[in-house]
DNA sequence: CTGAAAGCGCTTACAG
DNA sequence: CTGAAAGCGCTTACAG
């Protein structure tokens, strides 16, 4: 900047006030063009850390992570609050945690000595958790996750929705008889899910038969084993709802041994939309997508909200969308 | 810091020199107590930037990519990427151009002008790109891609040995007769594999038949499609190497609809080892692994050697190594 | 319309 | 052993 203001022959003020391009401030045109000629001759860019520095704050926000690439959906945050942090003039720190509280702590505190305004905590899968005290009063969005006090400002799919959209589908093509192969896992997509489903059944004017929720380990190969479970039985269902995309994966290898077909003898509704599997099994399976990459972009906005005065204490949800395939 | 050091009635040069811990210059003990404990009491955290802008460098390595998460694999980049950086003290940067030149070059001197200190520059898919001018004269390490100019350094998947680990994989097994289910793009990943396989053959002391190297959309629809030019033929080959998982799955698909089962009349070797393809096939997919964690870990290296003053020009090919599941 | 000066939070010789 | 001073690259009142 020295150089610049040397260059041509004005002050640093000077170079600092066309660089900015201050209205108020009024510079000569001889002058300004002068300027703008020795940056453009110095290839002269600003550093935006000393910017920082006088501001008294930064452009950047944090994101720190348990899991960055543990499953396909991990990314998809991070990819949505860069976007949308991105847009709005500012840069995003990543750090990864892999759940460890001691690497939890130094990446708050890294990202909090660099000046950051705000962090992004999220986890990889939607979760409670409590709030790490390395935080300590930086102002935080809880992204899919979320803590118990009601003060802080989180962002989660809402599974009741996705739930209920799921099972809505199956409805809506008249079936009266949908099982529902949820997780044995305790967390909040079992609980949401079977309440969307629950929902749905009593808007559709059906009854909920509790035998026709399985709980099974959220895999393949839970999906599979659950196959007898689903079939064997007198009053056979003629739709299938399974807690993930893998679960139905492996109902598929299941039903297909029986030489059953989807979705004629059965059809059949995923939860994830992982595009890997769901695209690609055949027939290509109708599912219910995370929306993961809002969730990045919404807490962002949140934080930006919160920053600018206006915060939403309190749990978003965000809703998780169809997307149609051929199952059923 | 002026706070920490009028609480401990020192100047706050002291307050630096014990913060840093600066062999040199001695403190006092009992100097030194009364800083650590204000700093305590105050809950002083130095201001990386003001760090940053007299020391003239920062801790910030840039990570800019043309797709975070369109595919799982983009994220192990940043995963290993991070990993490195921060286990050397450094911080991420990220940013995703979705393959703008207008936003790559932002990007660029966005992280230029918050001082990083160079920049891993990364792709989705391994390939032969253009320097971006913006990078100017900023320490680059190119990831998963590389350029043609020999100075530069890259960091890049060995698919020239990961083919031939694929293919060795089926040689070892005895098989004579293996087919190569190729993608039809041209790209490193293709040219590599494909000679690889070759090697493999060679190494074997079979021979090279071109009837058995079908090129395919390198999909699940590719694969499936291929089953008819891989079966139908009276010298009918006992294994198959896939371009990627996504093929082998489409396979799978094609040889179970005509009664074979893998790997008894058919041996079937991956690439890519997409975890939540390979590992929930029936059976389980062998395959070969994309080290895209070790590339970002490489590259972090790679950049820290060359601001050492230790580069290392040219293209580094990362080793490939075989995931062995049940499929051969 | 433009420059001199103070200050952002820190570090580093240099005195004492 | 410790403090005063200069300086990192910038911005912002304040003069003129």
């Amino acid at each position: 900047m020295r150089e610049v203001a040397e260059e041509a022959n004005v002050s640093i003020a000077t170079v600092s006030l066309v660089v900015n391009d201050k209205k108020n401030a009024r510079i000569g045109k001889e002058a300004r063009r002068r300027v703008n000629e020795a940056i453009e001759k110095l290839g002269y860019r600003p550093n935006a850390l000393a910017k920082s520095l006088v501001s008294g704050s930064s452009r950047f926000i944090g994101l720190v992570a348990d899991a960055i690439a543990t499953t396909p959906f991990a990314g998809q945050i991070i990819h949505g609050a860069q976007d949308e942090a991105w847009k709005h003039g500012y840069v995003l720190l990543v750090a990864n945690t892999e759940g460890d509280p001691e690497v939890t702590d130094d990446a708050i505190n890294m990202m909090v000595d660099h000046q950051a305004i705000g962090i992004l905590y999220s986890t990889w899968y939607h979760r409670e958790i409590e709030r790490p005290a390395a935080l300590g009063s930086t102002p935080t969005v809880f992204v899919n996750c979320y803590t118990n006090e009601a003060s802080e400002t989180a962002v989660v799919p809402d599974e009741e929705q996705g739930g209920y959209t799921a099972t809505s589908l199956l409805t809506r093509k008249g079936h009266q008889r949908i099982a529902f192969l949820n997780s044995t896992e305790d967390a909040p997509s079992t609980v949401g899910r079977l309440a969307g489903y629950r929902r749905a059944l009593a808007d559709a004017g059906l009854p909920f038969d509790p035998s026709l929720v399985l709980d099974v380990t959220p895999e393949q190969e839970g999906g599979y084993r659950a196959t007898t479970g689903v079939l064997d039985r007198a009053d056979r269902p003629t739709a299938v709802f399974c807690y993930n995309d893998r679960v139905a994966m492996g109902l598929y290898d299941g039903v297909k041994e029986r030489g059953l077909r989807i979705p004629n003898d059965l059809a059949v509704v995923g939860f994830d939309d992982q595009e890997v599997i769901a695209a690609h099994l055949r027939p290509t399976l109708t599912s219910v997508a995370l929306p993961q990459y809002e969730l990045g972009v919404r807490g962002v906005r949140a934080l930006l909200a919160a920053l600018d005065g206006d915060p939403h204490p309190g749990v978003q949800r965000i809703t998780c969308p169809p997307a149609l395939r051929h199952s059923i």
